[in-house]
DNA sequence: CGGGGGTTTGAGTGAGCTCAACTATCGTGG
DNA sequence: CCACGATAGTTGAGCTCACTCAAACCCCCG
């Protein structure tokens, strides 16, 4: 028997995206689902698969890649916990990209015929999952414009921009300290560079004191100057006023 | 008194994502709207201005984009005749991204409260909108891909292949020839490159029997070749199986 | 026939890549 | 508790793909 509030991170973020009824709540919350926990190496989707399940990620953090032909990998999307893992792939019977663990994780599989029939009896609902979807693929342009018209320091940094206000916007760190469980490897395939050159890039960013990183975990030393080396403002992000209200309470104003 | 069979596009379209019965048919195409003519110079929405509209493209090209602070220009999607080409913005409040002409256009903008009214009143709609809208997110991931993981030969010559298939399957060309109306420095924005880079790509794609420019017009003189140095397959672009069928019909197998 | 947008060419430069080795870190099992 | 192996990070040297800057050319259109 699931627990009700497991899936209460899901409610939480759609209702930002649009205003839900108590019934839609309780339906949200009602829907079958089965946990898993799951490591590094394992696919939470693969590319080319059907869609049967809608992921919700509840701790940890996740990625979406996809492959050329000759085997170079890009990262589309890094997630949080609370995220819908697989909406751009939602609404599509066959998966289009690939979906991993970045740390640890415990995820909540969703069967995707009751995610669908729940839009289809609440239109609010449809909206909110609408709206992500949206939201998301505002990430993914931002993320080609980063990788296409940016150099290195300033992709690195804007991406360490993005994942410091996400995770402030969703309640999930306290100014710009966070946990960081992204090689130098995924970093480099999520911004189209080289590990090794991310490597020597970031050690231009801590020489000049923007940035530390120990152990599991990120500082932003500098957040105006990141900001300025990552060309970053939030806008793209597409926040609602509750979480304009959370960032405007933080460093990462 | 707008002309009903004008929206059609847009409802066949939609129909092809999720299957609408004859009343949202008629809810779609009974849409209020305001045809406009624009050139090449206008834009039809404009990153951080309120989105009041969502527009549909009756004939010609059109494109997304975004700035960096700099100046450069990351152009993140191209759209076809019948594409409705706010939806990622659809949702939000405030447009995320530029959007202008390829070519001279005409459009009908429609406004975004009507359009979210009947996706609210149909849920079949909103599904439609929703499937769209994820489509237009695989594609863009598959751009993300190609600038972030393939040389400046298989960007170009993906994105060729990209906009034959896409055409092919909405009807809108026969065999590999189709309209080209994006000029070297456009394709540069869209590849990531510099248009000086794009030509002489160009030139090379030319001379190995690939593809041809003349005039307005490109003609892929060998598909598979071109498939082949774009690395393309278009699993990512999500077609019904119409358009599957549309495709397999010609020379783009 | 002049102007302007688009394309083409040349020469030099540099950001980021490749390849390869080395080091640090950390979890695991003996 | 240490040895080991695996994973991740770091460093060096040389190279190349794509960029920059600048000029010329082309062609369409008024």
């Amino acid at each position: 028997m699931p627990n009700v509030d497991i899936l209460s991170p899901m409610t939480r973020k759609l209702a930002r995206r649009s205003p839900l009824g108590e019934r839609e709540r309780a339906a949200l919350q009602a829907l079958p689902h089965r946990i898993a926990d799951l490591d590094r190496s394992r696919f939470i989707a693969r590319e080319g698969e059907p869609n049967r399940h809608c992921c919700l990620l509840l701790s940890g953090f996740a990625y979406c890649h996809r492959l050329t032909g000759d085997g170079a990998r890009q990262i589309l999307s890094v997630h949080l916990t609370g995220d819908l893992l697989d909406l751009q792939n939602g609404a599509a019977e066959i998966a289009t990209s690939n979906v991993q663990p970045l740390s640890p994780v415990r995820v909540a599989f969703i069967p995707r015929a009751a995610l669908l029939a729940l839009a289809d009896a609440h239109p609010s609902i449809a909206a909110a999952l609408w709206a992500d979807t949206g939201a998301n693929a505002s990430i993914l342009a931002e993320w080609l414009l980063n990788v296409g018209r940016r150099n290195a320091r300033a992709r690195i940094a804007h991406l360490m921009c993005e994942l410091a206000v996400r995770q402030q916007t969703a309640g999930l760190c306290n100014g710009p300290h966070y946990p960081w469980w992204i090689t130098q490897e995924q970093l480099g395939d999520a911004t189209g560079l080289t590990s090794v050159h991310v490597n020597r890039t970031l050690q231009g960013l801590r020489q000049e004191g923007l940035l530390q990183t120990v152990q599991r975990q990120v500082s932003l030393l500098d957040w105006p100057g990141l900001c300025a080396a990552g060309d970053f403002s939030a806008g793209y992000l597409q926040f609602s006023d509750v979480e304009e209200a959370a960032l405007a309470d933080c460093a990462c104003a």
